[in-house]
DNA sequence: ACACAGCAACTTGGCGACAAGTTAAGATGA
DNA sequence: TCATCTTAACTTGTCGCCAAGTTGCTGTGT
């Protein structure tokens, strides 16, 4: 199995490889026990340590699960939702449209501290309110994106007492009269959860997040909305960022 | 500093909390010592192990090295390209526009095994040969992404001769009197390296890459060119995702 | 023949002792 | 006084033993 490749690649990396292709070509299926850490070691011929921490990787990756006394398992593989990342939609249309089972709970909305970068980017002066909304998103009952609205109470008079029951923004903003929204400036990239977000998305300290930050504005009067940044879990989707 | 969380956190995410708190809000600088495995212990009143197992995440993000016998010290945070991610310009035209020192390392030019998903996307038969075409992307001498192409001999007759040369497809293609491109049905995804990949990149195992798969069509003929399959560092990279 | 307790052989989980490397201070000798 | 070696006290790295949990077999008593 692993063929003698030339060298300095540590063992570790190479159990990881090995199971991993496993997994993707199918030769083990899901729930199937994996061979025991001593088994592993003597068969690469290395520390049941080196094993073990291979082992741990793919268990906070997400692709295994271990019971003490039993042994490893495969999980099964959590099928990916493909989402349109940019455009003029909602997150909550989004996925209507693509006909997810979708529920939001708003977790949070309070007064932040100022902060230079953020209140120029909503054109919000050192002496306005600005307030962050957060919702978490769940599809099937699982939560799979956090997501956090910044808006200025100069702009929203009533944020402060609306904002813990808000589920959709677009929703709220049309009840304002707002018609056509665009976002712009949308910038995308990789963290790890810290232990909060962690807790809020129900997964392991391995599973990438995708950020994307955005300034939401309203097409009618070219006014930025709100800056918007959103943590989606990237082992449960795949994103389609074509453009039309 | 740890200020009692309510439970359920498992220290060793605590740990990492508090050290990228402190990095990102440059309480500590690059270079700086980061106190001793034991030092940490006594601190969070947690064994070595928990303390070790932190750092060593810590170190396989890219945020942190270590010395044997030393101690461990905080890495220089390396600056994040903001990249243009679709568009009809090539990833070579893109780098330079942006005005940085791109360098393209052709390191494959392979015939591929029958394979009915792919070959469907360039609309190759059984019969056609495909290539796969693999180049690394360096700037400032570091390996930031590896390109992938596949194409077949049915469009491009010479490309078993030429593959091996080509460090641009674009360029290419344009040598061949093809003009405008777009790029068709991109999907965003994310992924660990294989080892492999990790020797190319010559990053640890725990630095997310982003993978971006799409077909690049000739406007003109609406053709489809490519499959073509970056891997990206994200580390090294901010995405811009703006729609225009 | 059956039920059940106990034990042995496995599994994963955790910790502590030691190995290996670095540094700086202090003893030793020319 | 100065150069050099020794040593002790730190650092991170590694390994192996034992704890904890599960399973199934086996012996024993009814």
């Amino acid at each position: 199995m692993q063929g003698g490749l030339p060298i300095s690649v540590d063992m570790e990396t190479q159990i990881i490889d090995d199971v991993m292709q496993q997994i993707v070509s199918k030769t083990m299926k899901h729930g199937e026990k994996i061979p025991s850490e001593n088994e592993l070691a003597a068969k690469y011929k290395v520390p049941r340590m080196t094993v073990r921490n291979a082992l741990t990787k793919l268990e906070e990756r997400g692709y295994i699960y271990s019971i003490q006394g039993k042994g490893r398992y495969l999980k099964e593989a959590s099928t990916q939702i493909q989402l349109h990342l940019t455009g003029k939609t909602s997150f909550t249309d989004k996925m209507k449209e693509a006909g997810y089972d979708l529920k939001t709970e708003n977790i949070l909305c309070e007064m932040i501290a100022y902060n230079e970068q953020l209140f120029n980017k909503i054109n919000a002066n050192k002496e306005d309110s600005v307030y962050k909304i957060g919702r978490i998103r769940y599809i099937n009952g699982e939560p799979i994106a956090i997501h956090y609205s910044y808006v200025s109470d100069k702009m929203f008079g009533e944020i402060e007492k609306d904002g813990p029951k808000i589920k959709s923004m677009f929703a709220y903003y049309r009840k304002l009269g707002y018609k056509e929204f665009a976002s712009q400036k949308s910038l995308l990239s990789i963290t790890f959860p810290t232990s909060e977000e962690q807790q809020l998305l129900f997964c392991k300290s391995m599973i990438p997040l995708i950020v994307v930050e955005s300034e939401c504005i309203d097409v009618a009067s070219n006014e930025v909305l709100e800056h918007t940044k959103i943590l989606y879990r990237s082992d449960k989707f795949k994103y389609d960022i074509t453009m039309d």
